[in-house]
DNA sequence: TAACATTGTTAGCCTAAACTAACTTATAAG
DNA sequence: CTTATAAGTTAGTTTAGGCTAACAATGTTA
């Protein structure tokens, strides 16, 4: 309490921390390696953390915490530990970058900035697992596409999806569909389709269905098809 | 490209570009205010950006953005804007703390984790207007409560949400609930209930309701009873 | 237009945190 | 048990970025 640490300082008494966890024995080469400085370096900064009495450490001993940095160092560690954990979990980012990113900016962060990080990581990891599954598969194809993957509406006050992307088979009868690909799956019927100028944007509408889905009877550019359920698979639109 | 910024020197020139937006003549003084230093420093640090050619600077005279230094500046406002934009949008911080919290950590982020900060900012940004509200309405409730407000379940491959808070007239018949709380609105309801026994995790069930949901005939710990509606609605349950 | 206040500049100091070079201690191997 | 190597220490340097104190230029006003 009585000793503020600087930003270099909190780093080293983190490494610390973390290093303690890995082995009894904490040397000073450790420390050096993972913060990336020479020897020398390390050696001062243990001076000012022991000066400041979160460590004790006699010359060419090893490094202890004391019950007061241990203390310090947990806290460094939880901040640490949730912003990561928005990085990761939230944003998606690898471990890596995401290691780095809350190593980075976890000293500039205030109380306020901290809570609401927590705050917000929470709100997002407590979802039901199938919520977290639908909503990450949901930003994913955001990141990749700039497009949803489900359409958000609300209805009756409540927070609904519904599903952009779909087979054709999904469709009910009457339904519409806007054609976005056709996957190049089974025999010539993606060329087929191709030839009747049947490109993304096309529409179709479902004009019956056999009882299990198969076959189906469609009607697009004003010419009436039939498709095996197989076929009608690998054509994926929009519903409209 | 020829010459790399140090933090600080990025922040003088993101202040100029910012004062240079707001007033022509850009003067020594107004950095110094903006950055909290005093006026040697920012004449040191403008030698230094005047150097590296990414301002023009006169002895005495006003400080002006070269091109080069307008292109760079702007991607830094660029930068700061998008982190800004995401605490204050997405986490909702107020705006003093959000320019804060973006200030600090402009400087420590990547490429990548700007580009997934960004992509994530406009995810939740672009979702429909009702979405967004009823998505902040949760967030704020779970912030104060660390609950959340509505249910959010999967159904079809949907999200679908369901307020998990509502008012007994909410309820059709034969639907049940668990009362969370009673306002203590009109006359003696709250008391006669309490007395009963109804106490919070009390279920109630609705028996009968008259076309326009009033009266509304409930049955409670055994008991029937009859409530006009504006006492129903004082009566805050969570459908099971 | 002289003098005073405001603004800008220069020189020099300080601190944190890195570094190198040179030296000391500890330890492992023959 | 000596000695070579690895690890740690000390002294002194560098760099960035602040600061104060003293001085210089500019501009405003009596």
């Amino acid at each position: 309490m009585q000793y503020q640490l600087t930003e270099s300082l909190e780093d080293y008494l983190l490494e610390i921390f973390i290093i303690s966890q890995e082995k009894t024995n904490i040397r000073i080469k450790d420390i050096a390696k993972k913060r990336h400085v020479k020897l020398p370096s390390v050696v001062k900064a243990l001076d000012e953390l022991s000066k400041k009495e979160y460590i004790d450490h006699e010359k060419y001993g090893y490094v202890e915490l004391t019950d007061y940095g241990m203390e310090k160092a947990k806290k460094l560690y939880d901040r640490h530990k949730i912003v990561y954990r928005f990085f990761y979990n939230i944003l998606g980012l690898d471990e890596y970058s995401a290691e780095q990113a809350a190593h980075k900016i976890e000293h500039d962060l205030d109380k306020k900035t901290i809570t609401i990080i927590t705050k917000f990581t929470n709100f997002i990891e407590n979802f039901p697992a199938e919520i977290r599954k639908n909503w990450n598969e949901n930003f994913q194809y955001f990141n990749k596409t700039g497009k949803y993957k489900d359409k958000y509406f609300l209805e009756g006050g409540s927070i609904m999806t519904k599903a952009v992307e779909k087979s054709l088979c999904e469709l009910k009868i009457k339904e519409k569909g806007k054609i976005i690909r056709i996957k190049a799956g089974i025999g010539s019927l993606k060329s087929k389709l191709l030839d009747m100028g049947a490109v993304p944007g096309t529409i179709v509408k479902i004009d019956k269905k056999a009882p299990l889905g198969d076959p189906i009877d469609i009607q697009i550019l004003g010419y009436h098809l039939t498709l095996r359920k197989d076929e009608a698979e690998n054509i994926i639109i929009e519903e409209i």
